[in-house]
This record gives C-alpha cells, sequence and structure tokens, in this order.
DNA sequence: CTGTTAGCGCTTTCAT
DNA sequence: ATGAAAGCGCTAACAG
C-alpha cells in the first residue's frame, strides 16, 4: 500500500530548495513570505512527484491526524442509521477529514477496545452516536479530547445532537386537526419506560408531549391511547385490533413509530378498512417501508444524514454547547384525508 | 484527546532499563532473551503509567498501521449493508486492527478523496465493496497492496467474496418441490439486464440458473416468468397481479428478492387470498421485512454479517484468491406450505 | 527571507 | 544479554 512514495525530502530537492520551505509553501504558511517564484517550483516539484505528505509523519509532529471517530453503541449497522454515517461522512470529506468507525454492541469489552484504538490512533475528536434517541454515559477516557454526542445527551452535558421529536409531534397533531379530524384521533405506542427513561428513549415523551399539547391547545384530547410493550409492528397490530373492537372507530390514528404503523396497516387490511378514507394513519421515523406500503405512510422523518453532519460540524467547527434541534419534515404520502363523516 | 500519555520512554526509564530493552519485551520479541525479571520490571511500568504506544510513531517506522480501509461504492449507508460493516468491525478487532470507513457513491472525484485519504494514511489493507453484488473496477492506485472485493469481482481477479446465489436458487427451488410443488411454480423479477451485465447485477443470473437447474432436474419447468423493470415493491404488485390475471393460479411464486415480494402480498391481500393457504410464497435476501410480514415470509438470506467478516480474514490471513461462496441460509418461517391442489 | 537543526515516539541495526 | 544510535517523514525553533 502506497509505497514508494515522493517524500518531502524528494520534492525540496527538486525544486532546489530546504524541506522546510517546501514544508512552508505545501502549507500555505502566511507568516514568512518565500519569493513568488519559489512557490511555483514547490508546487510544480509537488506535482511532478505526485507528492502526497504522510499523514503519520506529520500526525506525529503535530498530534493531529485529520481522524474523527465515530463510536456508536449499535447504530453503525442499523437500517435506520445508514444516514448518520453517510451525513459525517459527507461533511467530514467537505473538512478533509475522515471517519474511524467503530462499535460497542453495549458490550464493556468491545468499549474499552474501541477506547484504547482512537486513543493509540490520537484522532482529533470523537462523536458518539447511540441508536435510539436517549440519554447515556460517556466513558470518561474520551472526555479528554472533543466530543460531540449524535442522537444523544448525556448527564456531562456534552454538545450534541438530537431529532426535535417534540416539535414533529405537534406537526403531526396539526396535520390531523387541519384535515378536520376532532375527537377521534387515537394514539398507538404509550409506553411508561420509553416515556419515563430517559436512558431508553428521549423520543417517546417528546413525541408525545408535542401531540398532547398540540390538540391541547386546540381543545381536543386523545380518544384513545394503546401502550405497547416494544415499538414493533407486531403490537401495532395488536393495537389497531383493539381500537377496531371498541364501539366507536377512530378516524386517525397516530403511531409512535412506522413499525407500529407497518403493523396497523396489516390489521386495517384484514378489516377490510381503506387507508385513509376509512382511517387517516401518521407517524414517526421515515422508515424505508414508509414508501413501501399502499398507501404510502405520511410520517415525520428522521433527519438522520443532517444529524450526522451536523455531529462533525459541530465538533470540527466548535460552536458552543447546543443542544442542536434538528427539525424532522413530515414526508406527506397518502395515508392522511379528512374523516369520513 | 490523549496528550500526556506516557512514552516508552517514560517506561523504559521507570524499568531501569533502555528503550530498546522495553520495546523488545513489549513486541514480545522472541530472538532476544532479556532476564525474566526485566520482562516483569518492563510490564510493571507499563502497567503503572498506563502505557500504550503511540500508532502514529509506531507506523512511521514500521509502515504497518493496523487500519484497514473500507471503501464502498454506497452500500456503507444502505440498510442492506449494515451487516457487512459489522462482520467486518468484529473480525478487525479480534485481529486488534481498526477501520477507515469511506464512500464514493459512485462519484469519480469522491473516489479519487477516498483513494488518497487511504494511501496518505498508508492503510495495510483495502476492503472494496458494492451494494449490489456485481462486477466493478477497481481503481488502479489501490492495486499497490492488499485488496480484497466484497459483494463483487473485478476484471482483475483479485481475491473477493460473494453471497452463494446459485445454491440459495436451488435451495429455493428445491423447498418447493419438497412441498409437493411442480407445474404451478411462478417467478416473479427476471430482469434481462441484470441477468446479462455483470457490472449490473451477479445475482439475478446466479439465481436464475440455481432455480432452473434444479427444477429441471426433477422434470418441472415454472410455469410462468414475470419481468421487472426493477426489483422494487411496486413492480411485485403489478406481476403479482399480472399473475392473478391468467386463467390458473400458480401454487407457489419464488420472488427474486424480498422487496418484490412485498409488493406480491400486498397484491395477494387485496385479492382476498391467503399465504400459504392459497399460494406459497418464497424470497432472497432476508431483508428485515420479511419478518415483520404476517404470515412471515421464508427467504435465502444473505449472510452480511459473514461476508464482512470472511473479507477480513482473507486480507489479513491472506488465504489465496477464492472467489469465496458464503452459503446463503434459508429462513424458514411461514410462507410457504404444500399445494391447496 | 531562507536553511540548519532538533525532535515527535517508535523500532532496529549494530556495538558492547 | 543489553544499550546507543540511527532514522521513519514531517514541522517548528532557531540561526544565518
Amino acid at each position: 500500500m502506497g509505497r514508494d512514495r515522493a517524500t518531502l525530502a524528494d520534492v525540496a530537492r527538486r525544486a532546489g530548495l530546504s524541506k522546510t520551505a517546501a514544508s512552508m509553501v505545501l502549507n500555505g504558511r502566511e507568516g514568512t513570505r518565500l519569493s513568488a517564484e519559489a512557490h511555483q517550483r514547490v508546487f510544480a516539484a509537488a506535482e511532478e512527484l505526485g507528492y502526497r505528505p504522510n499523514v503519520a509523519a506529520r500526525s506525529l509532529r503535530t498530534r493531529k491526524t485529520a481522524t474523527i471517530a465515530f463510536v456508536s453503541d449499535i447504530v453503525a449497522t442499523t437500517r435506520f442509521a445508514g444516514g448518520l454515517i453517510r451525513g459525517a461522512l459527507d461533511a467530514s470529506r467537505e473538512r478533509d477529514h475522515v471517519l474511524l468507525i467503530t462499535e460497542t454492541q453495549g458490550d464493556a469489552a468491545f468499549e474499552q477496545y474501541a477506547i484504547e484504538a482512537i486513543l493509540d490512533r490520537q484522532v482529533d475528536g470523537v462523536i458518539y452516536a447511540a441508536m435510539a434517541t436517549r440519554r447515556l454515559a460517556v466513558p470518561p477516557a474520551i472526555l479528554g479530547g472533543p466530543v460531540v454526542l449524535l442522537n444523544a445527551t448525556s448527564p456531562e452535558q456534552l454538545p450534541c445532537v438530537l431529532p426535535d421529536d417534540e416539535r414533529a409531534g405537534a406537526m403531526v397533531a396539526e396535520t390531523l386537526l387541519a384535515q378536520g379530524h376532532r375527537d377521534r384521533i387515537a394514539l398507538i405506542g404509550r409506553n411508561r419506560q420509553k416515556e419515563r427513561d430517559p436512558e431508553i428513549s428521549l423520543a417517546a415523551e417528546a413525541r408525545l408531549r408535542g401531540i398532547r399539547d398540540t390538540l391541547t391547545a386546540a381543545g381536543v384530547s386523545l380518544c384513545a391511547e394503546v401502550f405497547s410493550p416494544e415499538w414493533l409492528s407486531e403490537h401495532g397490530y395488536a393495537a389497531m385490533r383493539t381500537l377496531l373492537d371498541r364501539p366507536t372507530r377512530p378516524s386517525a390514528v397516530i403511531c409512535m413509530n412506522d413499525r407500529l404503523a407497518f403493523g396497523a396497516y396489516q390489521a386495517l387490511g384484514e378489516a377490510g378498512l381503506t387507508i385513509p378514507g376509512d382511517i387517516s394513519v401518521l407517524s414517526f421515523d421515515d422508515d424505508p417501508i414508509a414508501g413501501w406500503l399502499r398507501p404510502g405512510l405520511s410520517t415525520a422523518a428522521l433527519p438522520h444524514e443532517q444529524m450526522g453532519r451536523r455531529a462533525v460540524e459541530i465538533l470540527l467547527d466548535g460552536e458552543g454547547k447546543g443542544p442542536w434541534l434538528v427539525p424532522m419534515p413530515l414526508r406527506r404520502r397518502r395515508s392522511v384525508a379528512a374523516p369520513a363523516d
């Protein structure tokens, strides 16, 4: 891998100057002005030799590696989180940095390994990401340098990037209100654990609050709230069946995530009900399946890519503490209409 | 990030030995035997100081970085490919290596950037991955060092890791045969482009061959083959409708991927047909939704994690050229039964 | 304004 | 059996 590369000494020799001079020119140092002609010669030599600096050598001297560590509990390999990495990758490239990716899988030994690997390589900063939006404990060892939390907060009040779930909740409710839904709006996916324990979820409580406050402000309240042990499709299915067994059928259902909505669709389909003719469905996340469903599911999108970008921007451009809330845009598809009534 | 770290000199001083001795002990050099007591002292000193070697300094000397570049066209941020990275990450960790991840997004400028970033950092090897199993052109610049192709082949005959799609096709067909399906097996997802152009897909042709050969060997042939412009859910939906419009309904349908199968499920649901009672469905990929569907979709799983592992094993342990075919296990869920007849 | 020199932290001859 | 010294390629003091 890349042997026989031209070194700075080669460039300097060819340009007929010292290494120092070459180094300064190549790094665009302002302070010391070499002759314009010297600049030309150095650039030409570098060009001809295909010179590229050796990062290891440079870091040894400068203690900068142009490398960012992306550490996640498990997010890196999750369907949801591709966007997080994608965004971080793009923003890193724009700033001439590169990403070292690591996964702890929630395992202490793995985390230890990740941290050592990172420290040994003298990365310039760490992005610590969580799969589910939540509060977490950052290992003290990485606190020695710049850290940004992605999709997470921590007791230490580190700078962090989060999706704006509360605003998303509000938008979802507003959308339903705007279509004329009032007293027959149901909610699927209430979950005490998620709502109470910030180490499990920050999203549940925020989404719920956004929905509730908006509805309340309009003088409306939810006609039903179904709890689910998890936010999986089978729970959405069961919850929707529960709802359909009641005497009065809801005109609209808000699901706490797309997976629940997926299950709800199944139950609706089996019951011979149509969306949005009989019931409107609205949800959160914008999982890829939201677009595969018939009709397409309207949902507040987790802005993964934006979040990933933000994280490296904050890390590298250092913009204070935040927290930075990234808006969750509502993807309008065809699952919402005015109530049949 | 990690300033004030103890250096080898600190360890040596504390152990009352030279840097040389300390280095040798810490690296477990065999040739030269220092006294057992010297070993003890060095280890103790390193332990007490929390010594960790500086990777940059070491690489400068050894030209090894314990870092692998994972370059992909776009796979890194795709729902499908999480497993590829996960497997590579696990295998890397086991070998004390770390992954530098990069995405070209099929863009020449990005690829150029990725290559330079990699070369500048003197990575020990490159894993070049593709999202869709296909043949691709490896940029010559990275041919200077070890390279393994992941989910791809190349004209240069580089070592590569691929899913065993042909065998998977055979298993799918065998499964149907074993259930008693014979002359009413249909196929959804034929696609001339994918089947003909290895730069687009290697999977289409292999899966088809596996299916055909197995069926032929049993004296059976497909009762219908529906073409699709792409392998998306809407195409699966349309294809299934086409099938249902025919005079004789198939007893089983093989879909070239889960997305098509997802669409087929929708069409079947709308037509009031049940799976597997009326029609069995079998597919490829094992996308997460396969488990969310009702009934669960039986499908030949792309062994992403295994493939990712294999790639780094081959890269680091150097085991010849391959190609290495990784088996695609059949996930048996509830979408297959004996024909109603 | 330019070049020489001294390391960054580590491994590796080569003497002792 | 152990240590001194020489770099790996680069940048930053410091002279000239």
